[in-house]
DNA sequence: GGCATTAGGAACCAATTGGTACAATACAAA
DNA sequence: TTTGTATTGTACCAATTGGTTCCTAATGCC
């Protein structure tokens, strides 16, 4: 009963999730917030409580959508090489210069929202478990201690060259990291 | 001639870049940087033309201070161990939860401000460099295009590993990264 | 058709934002 | 001591901040 919606709450989380992904928490105003989700005051503030609500939701759009697609990604891939496993990993990253969003997000808002922090925890260790699982299935390392610090190793290093990446040139070429990384394992 | 100056400008620029380490650009606002830096507004937009040319030679305080002392650390490392030397990038991470300068900087502003990338980049670039040294020095790696690899590695593993010491738990273990990364060059 | 309930949207809000104006002040040179 | 020059601190500014109020609109249920 009452008034049906009019916006697509998917696609507003979606918009959300997009501007706070591009620009951070405190440089993404009200206005340009509310245009990316595309309603207006009263809806945003009817469908979500504030702005840290939005963009907690908008944490939580990514990891349903762009960490699960890449953790579906590691764990489905056919081929034998591992490099090539990762690759959706650090492939996609110098396109529109957004970086990784739980990367910002640790970095932005880490040390003062618990909240964020636990969010992105969580979705880092998504992340590594499904690094792991690339590396133990097809038993590229020794040990099994062996095979977890490297599944760390090589989510410290997507992180690094997510960051890096926001800067700019001098991304390091990945395949050749990758590729010393795991070759003489 | 004239009023001469009552705050000390080393003092004030070491201020604003100890309050945008910890807290970002952005967030930081102009009560909060005069506070950090000592002096009050009047002062503040006579010396400096406004918050960004602060920010810029907060950078470049960094440079001076944290990067210089880092690389110098990196150059003059007795140990013939390079992991002992390399410690000095990884082991003062926990403290404060305020990551690297560098890394913030990049992920904060690096798509659009290209004044703090250039800077950032400059800045990632010494690192790379003295972290290359090290690893020359020491023959650590057989070719040399191998060790440039190794170098760039290892400055990715520093920026990831800060940008998830901001997020809090499970830093992992950078000794272990480190032993397994070097040891079987 | 009325009624309860919810969404939409604009007007409005106090607080804060970065930045400016200007008068008072403190020094050096004359 | 006067004068010129630079610093200091406060009062002030318009613009923007995130958030609220409140009236209108649209639906389901009786």
């Amino acid at each position: 009963m009452g008034r049906p919606r009019e916006f697509d709450t998917d696609r507003a989380v979606h918009g959300a999730m997009e501007i706070f992904w591009r620009n951070g928490y405190v440089a993404t105003n009200l206005p340009d917030l509310l245009n990316a989700m595309g309603l207006t005051r009263g809806s945003f503030y009817k469908a979500f409580k504030d702005k840290e609500t939005a963009y907690l939701a908008a944490l939580d759009r990514y990891d349903e959508a762009v960490v699960s697609k890449a953790v579906q990604a590691l764990e489905t891939c056919e081929s034998d090489d591992p490099e090539t496993c990762f690759s959706v990993l650090f492939s996609s990253s110098k396109d529109v210069r957004r970086g990784c969003f739980i990367c910002n997000a640790m970095v932005e808002l880490g040390p003062d929202n618990p909240s964020v922090a636990q969010k992105a925890n969580a979705m880092a260790e998504r992340l590594r478990k499904a690094i792991l699982g690339v590396l133990v299935k097809r038993d590229v390392v020794g040990s099994a201690k062996n095979a977890v610090t490297t599944a760390d190793l090589i989510l410290h290093l997507y992180f690094g060259h997510q960051a890096i990446g926001k800067g700019g040139e001098n991304l390091g070429d990945w395949q050749t990291h990758l590729h010393g990384l795991l070759g003489q394992n």
